[in-house]
DNA sequence: CTGTTAGCGCGTTCAT
DNA sequence: ATGAACGCGCTAACAG
């Protein structure tokens, strides 16, 4: 391995002028920096950052802890993060946790362990907040991407569920529905808080009423787990449900493939709609009907936050960026029949 | 931060006792292997992954060196690998290189620099020899995923891309066709060239003439790049096809956006079909017929060879894996009507 | 079974 | 503008 004293002494210099040289840091004249520099590319030096983060403590790695890459949504999520990242000199940790907070610390353990610069993380439920803390003591920043976390004083990036919700139950309510079910994410999520809140909301501002039985849990994760749907379908006639709001797209999709099941048919017999796109395949055959957000911009702008918060170029208050969503009609959404 | 000297003092040991503690290394009683313990719970210690670098030359960090994470195929295999890194203690880290060399080689100084233990990569094209070397030259055991790398020796995991290539063009066979156009990667890549040759292989088994106007270079990206098709389509009546096989995802849906903007129709006017499958909404409404690897286990079988190979569990002799594909039969194929 | 010594590669601090 | 000494947190090698 090439060291910074083996440069040094090719350049005939100390290995102090040599990490000055390397780092950009203190005074050092051209003429020896040239000599420094040729030494480098010769000899193909290569800096250690475990031995400079000992010293430094700074690791130029981030961290992207999110519940599933699998998700489209996430997928572009870390694409957006690793550009940034990349661009800027940082590379990035990929962090699973599958909605699982055991999993999640693990990670964060893991983290600390490793030294990571910083954190772009979608906490899995409001337990992560003990997760939070621990880079808090730690003092690794982190953004919040996508979910909220109260009494958390950090940035973040989040989407705007309120407004989300509104437009697409607007569509819906556009279209006809009356009897609108939403299958929701577990409630100890902030965005599945603000999204049945804002069907709540949204349903009394059009005068519709509001039953109990339309409203289902179920959970963002890619696994089928709406049981509880059959149950919607069976109560009587009069309460069915035309529509269904899931709140986001792994819900939908497993939505559907049970609707089809039981020879449901959408858009024809119900129409599905939800939260975040499907990609990249989805303009192929038009079908789900989704409020998309800017997914790639949740990565992007939240490492750039964060790489000036590590790098104290961060105005000193903490920003909440709220991106915007917009609604795609596609055709999983028809005219009420009903 | 709280070192191995803290626990040391807590627990009335040296501070070697308790990194053996913690590394289960060396004979340690039981009594002072459960006081250590305690005092490693009581203080909250985390060991510091640099420090334990420097002098035993292991991070736990592996990489995945792959071309797009938004590409539904590299997705999957960033799933699978991350699960079984995380099963077996390491981290991953992710380099998207876009199929530049340029970008792979300034991932590959930074891996060094960041000192993976391993790396999992899909080279982004044959000069990617040089950086393969750079990774032996660091003793940086590595995995070849996807696409290979002639006179490279590591242990591999690829698909069959001659036998895809042969189902997929038998099933247009079956279907009655006759004039198969390929729109194939760029041939500084070993698929494109596999698929390219299997393509003629085909052919000529079936008797069907090679024509050199319906083999056309494309790239992997996602982006559209199909200029060439136009030509492709005014060839002279009797030579235009009625099929295209695109040689992965990205090129089929760029393939078919174009079609659509000419107003031809798939598969009613041309049938479309490619390697790789896209996921996950692919199943809701059933369209692109594909050629699908097992791309999770590419993944997942690649960091478990890789944690072998670092932790001189594997075998001696390079293995090389070769996963099956599977035929998917959807809609974007059709019968020949011409 | 346990402890001591030394050094990994680098940057900080203080001199010169 | 440049250099020397020290220590970051840990483990390999050796002792006891």
């Amino acid at each position: 391995m090439v060291t910074i004293y083996d440069i040094a002494t090719k350049a005939n210099v100390s290995p102090m002028t040599v990490s000055r040289v390397i780092n950009k840091s203190g005074k050092v004249s051209e003429a020896t920096r040239t000599k420094v520099e040729d030494a480098i590319h010769e000899l193909n030096y290569i800096p250690n950052t475990s031995a400079r983060y000992l010293t430094s403590k700074k690791s130029k790695i981030l961290s992207l802890v999110i519940t599933d890459i699998t998700n489209p949504f996430f997928t572009k999520v870390a694409r957006g993060a690793e550009d940034k990242a990349k661009q800027m000199g940082y590379s990035l940790l990929l962090c699973n946790t599958d909605e699982d907070i055991n999993k999640e610390s693990d990670y964060i353990n893991m983290l600390v362990s490793t030294g990571v610069d910083g954190v772009l993380i979608t906490p899995s439920q409001d337990k992560s907040k003990k997760n939070l803390r621990t880079l808090n003591k730690y003092n690794i920043p982190f953004i919040l991407l996508d979910r909220k976390i109260d009494g958390i004083e950090c940035d973040s990036v989040h989407g705007d569920s309120q407004e989300g919700t509104r437009k697409i139950l607007e569509h819906l309510i556009d279209k006809g529905h009356r009897k609108i079910a939403i299958i929701n994410g577990p409630l100890d999520v902030s965005t599945a808080r603000e999204r049945q809140k804002a069907y709540m909301e949204t349903l009394r501002t059009y005068n519709l009423p509001v039953h109990e039985e339309l409203i289902l849990q179920s959970n963002y994760k890619n696994k089928d787990t709406n049981s509880d749907l059959s149950k919607l379908l069976s109560v009587q006639l009069e309460k069915r449900p035309t529509a269904i709001f899931a709140a986001n797209n792994f819900i939908a999709i497993n939505t559907i493939k049970e609707l089809r099941k039981q020879n449901i048919r959408v858009p024809e017999d119900i129409s599905v709609v939800c939260f975040d796109d499907l990609d990249p395949s989805i303009d192929l055959n038009p079908f789900l009907t989704v409020v998309a957000q800017p997914a790639y911009h949740f990565g992007f702008t939240g490492a750039q936050m964060l790489i000036e918060r590590i790098e104290k170029t961060a105005p000193p208050d903490f920003r909440k960026i709220v991106l915007p969503s917009k609604l795609i009609v596609r055709n999983s959404s028809a005219s009420a029949h009903i």
